[in-house]
DNA sequence: CTCAATGCAAACCGTTTGCATGCTC
DNA sequence: GAGCATGCAAACGGTTTGCATTGAG
């Protein structure tokens, strides 16, 4: 994406286009993971941008709150990952021995969730499926290790 | 559930028959809700069971590790809930606005994640999936409050 | 008697916040 | 120039850990 779409982008969710933020928004939206905060923030400084942890939660914030970025609390709970939101519905894939995150562009509930709003009386805003499972990278390299029970 | 087949359940699994943790299956067991160590430390001490709070974690973490609780991260990543495990496969719907959080014991995915493990070459060891929305009881108190957008 | 479990206090670590300064609009 | 954004350092809060003590098998 170009920096004017970026810059765009912020300002008219009403935010201040800061070099942080476009940084921020770039690097997500060229890359192919899912990212932490520290991730993001290591990654931008090994490209000679200075910039402090606690802005990048900051912009990660007011990014999410906006829709330009989502947020991703997976199993573990541990750290959230961050993604540039291309506003495709999606869910996740994620392998249990080397945690990479693949996105998967298809949804089984939409039938499901009209069901379930009927027979439970909720009104429901959204949903949240991922996968955990071995990729194959890791199915070969387990194999060989006998370390997969 | 009797003392007895707590007690039963924790020595076949390896562990050692201890109060803590026969008092912390036995709520989670009677609970309507899912709890958080907080939530269980603070109702065991208001019920005149002394015990510290890191016991309650260690205990915790033994008991999730052994199949006798389920750990679940939702959405928000700010605490970790414990649900005493009926093996029953399920997933939860959750009320943005009270927070409570229900079973649900239908599932749509089986067929979705044989398809999936072929298009992918993953093995898929497991899924979670949760709704989030409102509860009937909040639908009522927000619509009357007009906070419900 | 041995080893696992507990209590207590301190550490941990991802994240948030207060405050002074800087920068965008 | 006004108000949002940043840097820095300190606080926060849920969870974990080291160590001495207790207790189950």
């Amino acid at each position: 994406m170009e920096k004017k779409s970026i810059i765009s982008r912020i300002i008219e969710s009403g935010l201040k286009n800061t070099k942080p933020r476009v940084n921020i928004i770039d690097l997500l939206e060229q890359s192919d993971n899912l990212m932490t905060a520290q991730d993001i923030y290591e990654s931008l400084r090994n490209n000679g941008v200075s910039l402090n942890l606690s802005t990048v939660y900051r912009s990660l914030d007011k990014l999410t709150e906006n829709n330009i970025l989502n947020k991703v609390m997976l199993e573990d709970g541990k750290q959230a990952l961050y993604e540039y939101n291309h506003d495709i519905h999606h869910h996740f894939l994620v392998c249990k021995s080397c945690n990479k995150v693949k996105p998967i562009y298809s949804c089984p509930l939409d039938k499901y969730e009209k069901e379930l709003e009927k027979k439970t009386n909720f009104i429901i805003t959204g949903h949240r499926v991922e996968f955990y499972g071995y990729c194959k990278e890791c199915q070969r390299k387990l194999k060989n290790n006998k370390t997969l029970i």
